[in-house]
RNA sequence: UCCUCGGUGGCUCAGUUGGUUAGAGCGGGUGACUGUUAAUCACUAGGUCGUAGGUUCGAGUCCUACCCGAGGAGCCA
């Protein structure tokens, strides 16, 4: 287990002329032995609340935790009649002694001598003390992350973007930041959404009657980034090992528990490296992910293991400590042709696998992450490494159970010639991308890369079945009014 | 975008072969209660049934269109 710290920001104010440290309520949980009856203060929101004649409890939540803290008041607080009526979600400070109760539900609690009320909430706060459904919840996503899994989920997707850092850092990657804000259309990934300021209820039409972008704020054409994969191969020729980490935008529309149209993606390029390289960078990466998780936050992972998947521990753990399979996509048509399953779809050689094909590879037959290589190369892009057969490239998918695809890579094209040779061949505009066949012009190495969806990986982590619930704000078409 | 299912008080749902004043639990309000943990108990307010049109003596209940949501598919991360 890594060592939790005590969060170093603790920070101190002047109470009624006495200064006091406030605590979060993750220091009490973590330090409890060095807290017990003394003197602490704690601010944050009330998660329930109840009481009766005499004395009442609140559960505090100030958002350091997973777990809440309970907060005992009694009637000899000049206040506490008007405590008692507060609603949920009012915010608080509380001054008070922190009590061990061994015996019940809670570790311990605080039992107030001092209870300021910040701010009164309202009756009609829509969370309540009972179950809500995610769909509900989605259509006031500003309000739920006070709720107990997103606020763990949440948690989780902070903690993971800092794991990933620190994964490339460690290794000596360069992070890149790569164009939100792109110049053409010639990265390939899906329909993009267009970056202008033409006034679109203006003819902007030159005399072919086609628009006119030579008026528009760059002087062209340009787009929203569906992948910094071209920019950051740049880089990686400059820096040997670089990652980017950032929004991407896809104008699909894909209406699917796995599709948003904005979403956040890692894609690290490694050069004088081949596929094999890539997938042990990405096998090694998962792994680190995944323990990370399992060390930074185990209370929410129990959670998660207890309220959102069942079996979330048990595969994990089984992620962490067995090699992923590694099959060709050849391979992998003939163990499902011999699979005996009932596919509604054929398997058929040169015909991309689908859903169902690769649910059954990674949840059936093997059981844990799979890589599928060497895919063939009509169904692939252009920038991928040819093989030595002449069919297929050196691609590789992960597909891991619950989720299906995370992660998409493969080695590049080096040679220019080829590069160039299919570019044409696919019926691209070679001009649009000298820059990036610089290149493989200027001292060319192999390379490889891949992309991780990061709201996948929230998924795979968390259990959740929906990336509408990983991301804070979702945009998903007919939906960005938060 | 395609297929399937759904849309009833703030939330989660029930609502019989279309038939008279649409029900429940939770939540809200009021009160009671010396230890609660989704507390408990009593009383109380609150909906015209996604939207528009149609069939019918009569529609939450049947038909059509549209909107929204969920699951699956395609696109992929």
């Amino acid at each position: 287990m890594r060592n939790l710290s005590l969060c170093k920001s603790e920070f101190s104010k002047k109470i009624n002329g006495v200064k006091m440290t406030t605590q979060t309520i993750k220091q009490l949980y973590r330090n409890t032995d060095s807290f017990a009856d003394k003197e602490v203060k704690v601010n944050g929101w009330i998660r329930t609340i109840r009481g009766s004649k005499a004395f009442g409890f609140i559960e505090l939540s100030d958002g350091s935790f997973f777990k809440n803290i309970q907060i005992v008041y009694e009637n000899n607080l000049n206040n506490f009649e008007e405590i008692k009526k507060l609603p949920i979600s009012s915010s608080l400070e509380i001054e008070g002694v922190l009590v061990v109760t061994p015996n019940a539900k809670q570790p311990f609690e605080i039992k107030a001598t001092n209870v300021k009320i910040v701010g009164v909430s309202n009756s009609d706060f829509p969370l309540q003390k009972k179950r809500h459904t995610f769909e509900y919840l989605r259509t006031i996503a500003h309000l739920r992350p006070r709720t107990n899994t997103y606020s763990a989920v949440f948690r989780m997707r902070s903690v993971m973007a800092y794991a990933i850092h620190r994964f490339f850092q460690e290794k000596d990657f360069v992070y890149v930041h790569t164009p939100i804000v792109t110049g053409s259309d010639c990265e390939g990934a899906g329909e993009m959404f267009r970056v202008t300021t033409l006034d679109p209820a203006k003819a902007n039409v030159d005399e072919n009657g086609d628009i006119n972008y030579k008026e528009d704020f760059f002087g062209r054409e340009t787009n929203l980034t569906v992948s910094g994969q071209l920019s950051v191969e740049n880089f990686c020729m400059a820096y040997n090992k670089v990652y980017t980490f950032g929004p991407t935008f896809r104008a699909e529309n894909s209406n699917t528990a796995r599709h948003a149209s904005e979403f956040w993606m890692i894609e690290p390029e490694i050069a004088f490296a081949d596929l094999s390289d890539d997938m042990d960078l990405t096998e090694e990466m998962m792994k680190y992910l995944l323990q990370y998780a399992l060390d930074e936050l185990p209370e929410e992972m129990e959670f998660f293991n207890k309220f959102i998947d069942k079996g979330l521990l048990e595969r994990i753990n089984n992620v962490i400590n067995s090699d992923f399979a590694r099959i060709t996509y050849t391979e992998a048509v003939e163990i499902l042709e011999k699979s005996g399953e009932k596919f509604e779809f054929p398997t058929v050689w040169g015909s991309d696998l689908q859903t169902e094909h690769e649910r059954f590879l990674t949840e059936k037959h093997f059981k844990k992450p799979v890589f599928v290589t060497d895919y063939p190369k009509d169904i692939k892009a252009f920038y991928m490494k040819q093989n030595d057969d002449g069919k297929t490239v050196a691609a590789m998918d992960l597909l891991v159970p619950g989720v299906g695809e995370i992660v998409g890579g493969s080695q590049r094209e080096e040679i220019q010639d080829k590069l160039e040779a299919r570019i044409k061949e696919m019926d691209l505009d070679i001009k649009d991308y000298w820059w990036y066949l610089d290149t493989r012009k200027y001292g060319t190495v192999p390379h490889a890369g891949f992309g991780l969806g990061f709201e996948r990986l929230i998924m795979y982590v968390t259990g959740m079945s929906n990336i509408r619930d990983v991301i804070p704000f979702p945009r998903t078409p007919k939906n960005a009014e938060f």
